[in-house]
DNA sequence: AGTTGTGAAATGCTTCACAGCT
DNA sequence: AGCTGTGAAGCATTTCACAACT
């Protein structure tokens, strides 16, 4: 197994495509798939799906081709998701109950455990997804005792840091981060950014009416 | 201006990033910023952010910095974002109402100007952010006559061509996908991915636990 | 003195080309 | 024959080092 720093990120973030794809051929019956057609499933090159597959020794027959239930095991093991993960809210906005209620984790073995919020009108309320808004002050290192939790930040963009803090000083300390502002983490934290409107702004850029009249 | 296929994508993301961080600085009436400062604010190398404007010619002072107004204005006609996007989101669903929602467009120039579905139950209903969900079948080509839209995609993912190719038929061609499932687009089109679930599996990867006891 | 702007080096990632297995 | 696995080449992006400017 490689050094857990040394793995290139979007290797990771294809493992996690190709598992989803290898979900549901497996639900499809599917008892044979090539390099090409898992590379057809995920919009990428087969080049690119056995250099990653080679990059953790994760093999299938020459001539024949990968047995998906058996890979997705692998993959799994690669990515961690052999095992359950939580996933804890921080702010229950718009944008963290759509995450609560999320019905597509599951199949990760990612499930969202809790789900925070400063707002007292907002504490107590029930959510889709059926949990609680619970009062972020709750949040303790109890709330993931011996867990795996994974933190997603959805507060404003000026309460990153502070609930990142928080998340830190429980004991959570891998975040994805879903506003706008940077996130300084402590030596051994994990952060990865999930913010999206930089995403429509690259769409902004390739406007084809190169030219616009100002004022 | 170099080709605009030639952009480095990541670039591209972070002049959002500057942009943004300017923003809120003019707002605190800051005069002067350094690239280091910018990096700073960004969470990335001042190296970097002279890279980035090097590339498209963006000027500071030698000695002194950069003028906030006068980048953020620079930036803004890099990406386009001198002029209004209206951005079309098709799937009102929990992700979707919380894009129509959002009130964080407006200073990029970002507009949600329609939200689409299939859903008779749904069709009708007035939504956060103030806009009336439409019949998908009611996206034409006049929906979004002589402007600048783009698309969102919102829908589950077993329904994401089918929804994609009515915005290319229409004549939006750059699409910002939120579903797992890949996009095949005509010649000229852009998909971005804004997929998250792969995101949490990278941070499940790097679960401190090595070991993890199988049943 | 302090900060920008940029070639050149280093690193990281993808694609190519083909040897090797079944 | 067909498909995998992987060094080597190629391309893209980041970092370095320093000259140039104010
Ligand atoms: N909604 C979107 O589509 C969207 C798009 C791009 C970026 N974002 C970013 O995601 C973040 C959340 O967006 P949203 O639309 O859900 O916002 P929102 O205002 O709907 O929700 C934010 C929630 O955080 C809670 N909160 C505030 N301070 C808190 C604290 N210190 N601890 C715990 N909870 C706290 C608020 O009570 C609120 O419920 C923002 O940073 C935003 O920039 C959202
Ligand atoms: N909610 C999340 O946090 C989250 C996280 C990761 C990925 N996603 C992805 O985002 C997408 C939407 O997720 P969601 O949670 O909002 O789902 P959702 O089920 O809440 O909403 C989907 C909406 O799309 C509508 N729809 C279905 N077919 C349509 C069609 N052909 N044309 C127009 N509208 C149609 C449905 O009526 C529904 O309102 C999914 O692909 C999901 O995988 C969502």
């Amino acid at each position: 197994m490689p050094e857990t720093d040394r793995v290139p990120i979007p290797t990771l973030l294809r493992l996690a495509c190709y598992y989803r794809a290898l979900v549901e051929q497996e639900q499809r019956g599917a008892r044979r798939l090539s390099s090409s057609e898992i590379a057809q499933l995920c919009g990428i090159s087969a080049t690119q799906v056995r250099k990653d597959f080679s990059f953790f020794g994760l093999g299938g027959k020459p001539g024949v081709g990968y047995d998906p239930a058996q890979l997705r095991g692998q993959i799994a093991r690669v990515l961690k998701l052999d095992r359950p993960h939580q996933i804890v809210i921080v702010g229950a906005g718009r944008l963290g109950q759509a995450l609560a209620a999320y019905g597509g984790f599951g199949a990760y073995n990612l499930q969202v455990s809790g789900v925070f919020d400063s707002d007292p009108a907002k504490i107590g309320k029930r959510i889709g997804g059926g949990l609680t808004i619970q009062d972020v002050k709750k949040l303790t290192p109890k709330t993931c005792p011996g867990k795996r939790c994974i933190g997603a930040l959805t507060v404003p963009a000026d309460q990153a840091q502070r609930a990142a803090d928080t998340l830190f000083s429980v004991g959570i300390y891998r975040i994805l981060n879903f506003t706008p502002a940077p996130i300084e983490a402590p030596a051994g934290a994990i952060v990865r950014t999930a913010a999206f409107t930089p995403e429509f702004a690259v769409l902004a850029f390739f406007d084809k009416e190169t030219h616009y009249e100002h004022d």
